[in-house]
DNA sequence: GAGACCGCTTAGAGGCATTAAACGTAGATA
DNA sequence: TATCTACGTTTAATGCCTCTAAGCGGTCTC
């Protein structure tokens, strides 16, 4: 059957890419981010250089999808720690997803050096990439908790008269973008908790804080915290 | 004169250290961090690749030395702002030196970019460099604030007893490194304050915001009236 | 004035990204 | 089934990069 025969070039070729996918992973992991060459790769697998061409127009397009997996995989631990808790009450989920993203990045440095800080400078970032989609998908794990909790429970909105025009609109502005599920009052608590969370395991991973902490986690359970205060929840260590 | 003759040649090595930086900050700047190559520096102040191994062991070395610079002029545009306020309050000296070094930053994405993500990785950076020094320079500015603030009207502490052992003794002992001019209570608000306030930073140069926000010049404001909040001073706009 | 030294050059090895051309084989097709 | 085709691959080649080695002329020191 041609659909069957089609069928294992493609498995073949699905198989290979995914090859290619984990060698890049070991180079990085192991040696670091310059160590990800497209010559390295294709050692790795036992390939000349130039095969990898056929997978993938070039190293940019490379690194890109190689991230895009990293992006897919935190994604997948954070929507896995969220559905562990699937009956509990949502700060019991919005703490277990925070805490699996914190695990997955504090388990995967390198990995997640990429995820936010990937070698291909945003000129070379095309808006419609594999890795654009992937940040979606991440971004929208926390959003819909956020969007659950403000339908179910709501939570304290600081009153936006009191900010400039122009933050206001971006914020009216994104609340359009999510076709409304949140008020912009709203809005700006989420993008508040967001950049507090995210920005701490950035410095984290990043070593911007290596010059006084060695460990971390009690930093991340205070921003938590923090965070549960804003959101009205109760916090609970794990 | 013997002294004016050494003096001339160490004048001219100088000289060409400068062209160095200037032609790497350029690259930088114009083309992304990946065309700062030394073949490509070399090219750009006229000598041959090899001519710059007389000043640098390799392109780590100069990559380091470049980063040390802008650390030392975001250093330098901080310290300005905070002289330039020498006789206000403490409070607008300490909102007068976040905001230059936020005006830096966004005056200077690819340098600042360098700054807290450079292309060299931990393993390949020493810590006695002068990449490391500038940085110090850089953290005491606002550390120097913090305990003039302290000495002078103090601020609310949080009580280090519901915090976990391992984070007390991190607190206690950079207390110490600073020699105990702040007391580990008051070092636990200072880094508070410094991972919220170069945490927005970071994310706002590395295009983590860009989702929502094209200008965080608000929220910056937002995070500084609460740090404001946090050290009991008051928050004046600009 | 002679020797040491400095800053530079060219030459060269080895690696990487990328393109082009050639080749064999597995699938598709008549 | 025999042939065509397209794919996955290889080798060759270009041009860039890092870095080392060797050589050369001017400059500083004594």
């Amino acid at each position: 059957m041609s659909a069957r025969t089609t069928g294992r070039r493609e498995r073949l070729r699905q198989a290979t890419l995914e090859e290619i996918h984990a060698a890049a992973r070991k180079l990085l992991v192991e040696q670091g981010s310059a160590a990800v060459t497209v010559n390295a790769v294709a050692r790795e697998i036992g390939v000349s250089g130039p095969a990898l061409y056929h997978y993938y127009s070039g190293h940019d397009e490379l690194v890109g999808a190689v991230t895009a997996g990293f992006f897919r995989e935190l994604a997948g631990a954070m929507e896995q720690a969220r559905d562990a808790q699937a009956g509990a009450p949502i700060a019991e989920r919005l703490l277990a997803v925070c805490r699996a993203m914190r695990a997955w990045a504090i388990g995967h440095p390198a990995e997640f050096g990429w995820i936010f800080a990937s070698p291909i400078t945003p000129p070379n970032l095309r808006r419609d990439s594999a890795r654009h989609q992937a940040a979606l998908r991440f971004e929208q794990i926390l959003l819909d908790l956020t969007v659950e909790l403000w339908r179910t429970r709501q939570f304290p909105v600081p009153d936006l008269a009191g900010l400039p025009e122009s933050q206001r609109e971006q914020l009216t502005a994104f609340s359009d973008v999510i076709g409304g599920v949140l008020p912009p009052e709203a809005v700006h608590v989420f993008l508040s908790c967001w950049i507090r969370l995210y920005g701490l395991l950035c410095m984290e991973v990043l070593h911007q804080l290596d010059f006084v902490y060695t460990d971390l986690e009690p930093v991340f359970e205070e921003c938590l915290r923090d965070l549960a205060g804003l959101l009205d929840l109760d916090y609970s260590r794990t």
